[in-house]
RNA sequence: GGCCCCAUCGUCUAGUGGUUAGGACGUCGGCCUCUCACGCCGGUAACACCGGUUCGAACCCGGUUGGGGUCACCA
């Protein structure tokens, strides 16, 4: 068996999108399954729109989604050479042809047979040109394109795709496509193809787009006399309106960077872009690496396309919800060491951090997190709704603090009182704070969970979170104290 | 429009001739409780349609409808 190679051949056109790191994952894992390579090429044949930002933001991309890869990057480019070397090889072996029809020439026959409903195909004008007709037109310097000469007799071009079974494509539907733009450069059927050749790519795994590119590809391989890799076309990722996604008409949400920056865990991404179109057929749906790799196998893709349920300005949820969901699987589940590490990322970028939790303080961050991360879905979280445990600059909002402390104005007087007992107590611990807090209920014959709600509002500024007493033992004594003194200050602000 | 691909809950999906059509997310209800975008329990909800084949079809075949992709001197 020969050894597996698989690329990833992104356009650098623009950010790395959510359908292109499925279809990089794709490769990877198979890759890792087999022990083979996976071999990364910048198709940069475009070179208006391809940008040095573009490449690295891919490149980022990748590499914070944990996706190495073992060759390259190669640049296209690089190797013009070779695809204009192979152009020579097919017009050599008249397997293409010259074609001097003018880009005006065209667009007028298109109009005309669109006007009259007819296929909209090149019509064959330079196919059977004479050589001297051809020296004529050289002679003239015409500017011409190289097109591939696709055989014209009846049967089919045929592969068989490992998810969708045989295809099969008549001759006749096919049209002689250009491979050589008239300025002389390669377009990309060719040179993805001569690269594939090149690389020596075995498995050739990509969208269902590019099923028509296939068909005309595999012509290109045959005509070259190389062989022809497994092709592997994955279902595509569309948005509500079933259209597919892209970076263009979908903007940030289907780019990768953006979930790096709404607090997505790099590995949950993936986790739960492998099952849009991929399923290990048990009920699992979380895989650490190492057991996503085993479980990985190209029989199991479907050929379904998915729908990537993001939903537009939900407050609950900013992407789609089993996104979301798997995130916080990972956030509550992962060891709390590497938590550590992707919140301290954020709290250097928010001000928050204090490299005391690197040292000293290092136990209380972690169990810190450790507390509050329960009900938290980003890392994004920490520096926000678990902004009281960091910072004194936390927000109160309105939900409890209407809810919870403008509804008893009393507590302006309790909680300052709720302050002093937890002062003179001689150890302020979990049992004995809960233990004041509710004696101080009782004597004031008010529900505990008056007191409690009231504290947790001007505590975290949050309606809900960890048990009460658990979260004054992570602020410490004084902090708490603190804040049940300066309680004045929220009737103050939401009077004024 | 031509060509190609596809069709199970709202979404992601399991299912390959006989299942109460399973799971996850969402949603709804209950429980827990000092709170909940925590946890636990429960409910809701799908085989696009029409014909065949068969003792028996979500599963096989044909058609219809629907959806998607692609039709560049972009990749």
């Amino acid at each position: 068996m020969t050894e597996v190679r698989v690329r990833f051949p992104p356009s650098p056109t623009g950010y790395l999108h959510i359908g292109g790191a499925r279809t990089a994952l794709m490769n990877w894992l198979y890759a890792r399954k087999t022990g083979g390579k996976l071999i990364l090429r910048i198709e940069d044949t475009d070179a208006e729109r391809s940008t040095r930002e573009s490449i690295d933001g891919i490149l980022d991309g990748l590499t914070w989604l944990g996706l190495d890869w073992d060759e390259g990057p190669y640049f296209q480019t690089d190797f013009a050479a070779d695809h204009l070397a192979a152009a020579d090889r097919l017009l050599q072996s008249g397997h293409a042809y010259k074609c001097f029809c003018t880009k005006e020439e065209l667009d007028r026959k298109r109009q005309a047979l669109l006007a009259a409903k007819q296929d909209i195909r090149y019509d064959g004008t330079c196919r059977e040109l004479t050589p001297e007709q051809i020296a004529a037109k050289e002679q003239q310097g015409l500017p011409f394109v190289v097109r591939f000469k696709v055989p014209r007799q009846s049967g089919t071009v045929a592969y068989d795709d490992r998810v969708l079974g045989r295809i099969e494509r008549r001759y006749d539907d096919i049209e002689d496509f250009v491979i050589v733009r008239s300025n002389g450069k390669p377009l990309y059927l060719l040179c993805n193809v001569v690269d594939d050749i090149r690389d020596r790519i075995s498995h050739v795994i990509r969208g269902q787009d590019h099923m028509s590119n296939t068909t005309r590809q595999v012509l290109l391989y045959e005509a070259l006399g190389a062989p022809v890799p497994v092709f592997v076309h994955m279902p595509l990722t569309l948005d509500q309106q079933k259209r597919k996604i892209s970076k263009r008409s979908h903007g940030e949400i289907v780019a990768v960077q953006f979930y790096r920056d709404h607090g997505f865990i790099p590995w949950a991404l993936c986790n739960f872009l492998i099952l849009l179109g991929w399923n290990p057929g048990t009920e699992q749906e979380i895989f650490s690496r190492e057991e996503l790799i085993e479980a990985f196998s190209l029989e199991r893709i479907g050929k379904v396309n998915s729908v990537f349920n993001y939903r537009k300005d939900d407050p609950k949820f900013f992407t789609d919800p089993k996104a979301i969901s798997i995130n916080a699987h990972y956030l509550h589940t992962m060891p709390i060491e590497e938590l550590g590490q992707l919140v301290k990322q954020d709290f250097q970028a928010q001000g928050l951090w204090d490299d005391a939790y690197d040292q000293d303080r290092r136990d209380w961050y972690l169990s810190t997190l450790d507390l509050i991360r329960g009900r938290f879905h980003t890392t994004k979280d920490f520096a926000t709704m678990g902004r009281a445990y960091f910072a004194d600059d936390y927000t109160i909002e309105q939900k409890p603090l209407k809810k919870n402390i403008l509804k008893h104005p009393d507590l302006r007087t309790w909680l300052p009182m709720l302050a002093q007992r937890f002062a003179a107590l001689d150890t302020f611990d979990q049992q004995s704070a809960e233990t004041a807090a509710r004696e101080l209920a009782a004597e004031l014959g008010v529900k505990p969970g008056i007191i409690i709600n009231g504290m947790r509002t001007v505590l975290t500024g949050q309606l809900a979170g960890p048990g009460m007493f658990d979260i004054l033992v992570a602020l410490g004594r004084d902090r708490v104290i603190d804040r049940l003194k300066n309680i004045d200050g929220l009737y103050t602000t939401s009077e004024a």
